[in-house]
RNA sequence: GCGCCAGUAGCUCAGUUGGAUAGAGCAUCUGCCUUCUAAGCAGACGGCCGGGGGUUCGAAUCCUCCCUGGCGCACCA
């Protein structure tokens, strides 16, 4: 059992013999200096007393109370203003190892999320040109988000919102015919707000290889909706292939345009109106926003009679409210972030609670090679695209940068450092601890070394430092799992990750696992190796990041 | 001008939502391969947590005012 369950435990079932409550400031958690034990607590500090009384006096009755009812416990301390100091013995953290070999793939799962409904809604890029780094970093944090709630006990659905409808798709068709019809040796100016990448005139001549030039004699309006079909079905062909290349799968692709063209739209607005939530000016339809927290009233449908995207993406979030969600998380471009006070009135008017939609902001990356920067912008068509960077990187460095920063910072994807083997790049450091683990039990195989059964009294032997500190790490995994969760923050895993691998690299160095005394302790610390390997798995998996066998 | 995010060691970044003496890695020095993978380990060096004020037993963390950088402020998408 996990040390910060028992404690709580424990001293839930002290107050409630002295008639107290849980104190809501009440912490719980393992100390930064070590010399103070396992687990401290500033329960004695926050919790209500007889006044004049001394929180350490508070924290003697406390340890007295507990020292007895505990057997797990070999001490508790009281230090500084009145921190209660709490030491496990051996036995307790070596309990550790059998728990992880019984849950295996489960050990750290966690039903704090007790079955919730969470809509996880990320990438949604335009399709209007393949998926650059920054959408890979957008993809990387929904996924191992996704992994990581699901872990937690939450049903996850996940989401592609696709853009079909609009201004861009039409410039998009737009700029795939005017290649075209300079393939044709046509002399036409390119537009100056058009998709100026070369993937365009790929498609351009695919379509010219496929039809000749027959098109130029064809209506224009035809040639338009055949160029901006043809781009949008390859582009998104690619962008589901680069997703898949990338380790994301998207259960639902929700198209914009079924949302408009099954009248949704206008159903909303209508009930908007009805309401008292929109309302008519300037020959134009507003919704009050105003009144929900945001800085104006926003457009809804423009005076020459076109939606805006605001009012289609309130209609989607109608549409998923009506799935019965009880979290939204949608990850957008910090680029966009003041478009979330909008959306929040949305909720808000609507009759939900505004903390249902938590929106993600990912910050930019910025490429680099070598410390130089490389410019990314679709439209000017000059970009190193996620297939680019994971074909020269790697899937896992590349996800697992990502994922060891919080999604705030601004990111440096520096091409030449993410390549290197080093710890400049930690992906490395914690699947080589996975490997090592993988290596030298092939090398006990060898040698025909085997573990025999897994007992409190061979666990025993795991009594130094180094064993103790790779049992506890293990403990908190659970912990990290659920702190992920809570604050929809992967990169907690990954620093949890290089930690335990930490703690396994320093103990290789020190201990000999297969060249140990006795064979007692031999199977000891394979036991030990084994449960490590699989919690470092255990988390790699949840970063959608292999776990190598041999490197 | 208004708003959002960031500012922590020379560099890149954590800091479990208010806890004890602020942590990793990289870089720079010093050591460790005849033994399970050196993609590793040990040690040293390195700090006014952007700055001022406030809140309290206690602040990198909370409130406030400044400074710097990034990004937004459309009847664009």
């Amino acid at each position: 059992m996990r040390a910060k369950i028992y404690l709580e435990q424990q001293l839930k079932q002290y107050l409630a013999g002295a008639g107290i409550d849980w104190p809501a400031k009440a912490t719980l958690e393992p100390p930064k200096n070590a010399d103070f034990g396992d687990m401290a607590s500033n329960i004695a500090m926050v919790m209500p007393r007889e006044k004049g009384q001394n929180p350490r006096t508070v924290a003697e009755e406390i340890r007295t109370g507990l020292i007895e009812t505990c057997p797990e416990l070999k001490s508790i301390d009281i230090a500084g203003p009145g921190f209660l100091n709490f030491t496990f013995k051996n036995s307790f953290w070596q309990a550790v190892v059998p728990e992880v070999r019984t849950r295996q793939a489960d050990y750290g799962r966690s039903d704090v999320g007790a079955g919730r409904r969470v809509q996880v809604e990320y990438v949604s890029a335009n399709p209007t040109g393949p998926l650059h780094i920054g959408h890979g970093r957008g993809a990387a944090v929904g996924d191992a988000l996704t992994r990581i709630l699901r872990y937690a006990g939450h049903e996850v659905h996940t989401e592609y919102y696709l853009n079909d409808a609009g201004r861009q798709m039409r410039l998009l068709g737009l700029a795939v015919w005017v290649r075209y019809q300079q393939l044709c040796d046509i002399d036409i100016p390119f537009p100056e707000d058009c998709y100026k990448g070369e993937y365009i005139v790929d498609i351009a001549r695919e379509l010219l290889d496929a039809n000749g030039r027959s098109l130029l004699d064809r209506p224009e309006a035809e040639c338009l909706d055949l160029c901006y079909e043809k781009a949008m079905n390859d582009i998104l062909g690619g962008i589901r292939d680069d997703l898949t290349e990338f380790r994301v799968e998207h259960q639902n692709w929700f198209s914009e345009k079924s949302l408009v063209d099954a009248g949704k739209v206008e159903t909303t607005l209508d009930m908007l109106l009805e309401k008292g939530l929109a309302f008519e000016q300037d020959g134009a339809l507003w919704f009050r926003s105003s009144e929900f927290g945001d800085d104006k009233d926003r457009v809804l449908r423009k005076s020459d009679g076109l939606l805006t995207y605001f009012a289609s993406d309130i209609a989607y979030h109608v549409d998923k409210m009506e799935r019965g969600f009880d979290l939204m998380v949608d990850i957008w471009g910090a680029d966009h972030h003041g478009y979330v006070p909008r959306m929040k009135a949305a909720i808000e008017a609507l009759g939900r609670d505004r903390e249902s939609l938590q929106v993600i902001l990912v910050q930019l990356v910025n490429l680099l090679r070598g410390g130089e920067q490389i410019a990314m912008s679709t439209r000017a068509g000059q970009f190193e695209t996620l297939a680019d960077v994971c074909r020269e990187v790697g899937v896992d460095a590349s996800r697992f940068i990502f994922l060891s920063r919080k999604s705030d910072s601004h990111l440096d994807f520096d091409l030449e450092v993410v390549k290197q083997k080093s710890m400049d790049n930690p992906v490395y450091y914690v699947q080589y601890a996975h490997a090592r683990v993988c290596s030298l039990m092939a090398k006990a195989e060898e040698r025909g070394i085997t573990t025999g059964e897994c007992t409190p009294e061979l666990l025993a032997r795991l009594d130094t430092p180094e064993d103790l500190t790779l049992m506890k790490t293990m403990d908190l995994f659970q912990d990290t799992v659920e702190a992920a969760s809570r604050t929809l923050s992967p990169h907690h895993i990954s620093y949890y990750l290089q930690e335990l691998a930490g703690g396994l690299h320093r103990y290789y160095n020190v201990h000999h696992v297969l060249a140990a005394a006795d064979t007692e302790l031999i199977q000891a610390r394979m036991f030990l190796f084994q449960a490590v390997a699989r919690v470092v798995h255990n988390g790699l998996e949840l970063l959608g990041v292999s776990a190598p066998r041999r490197m």
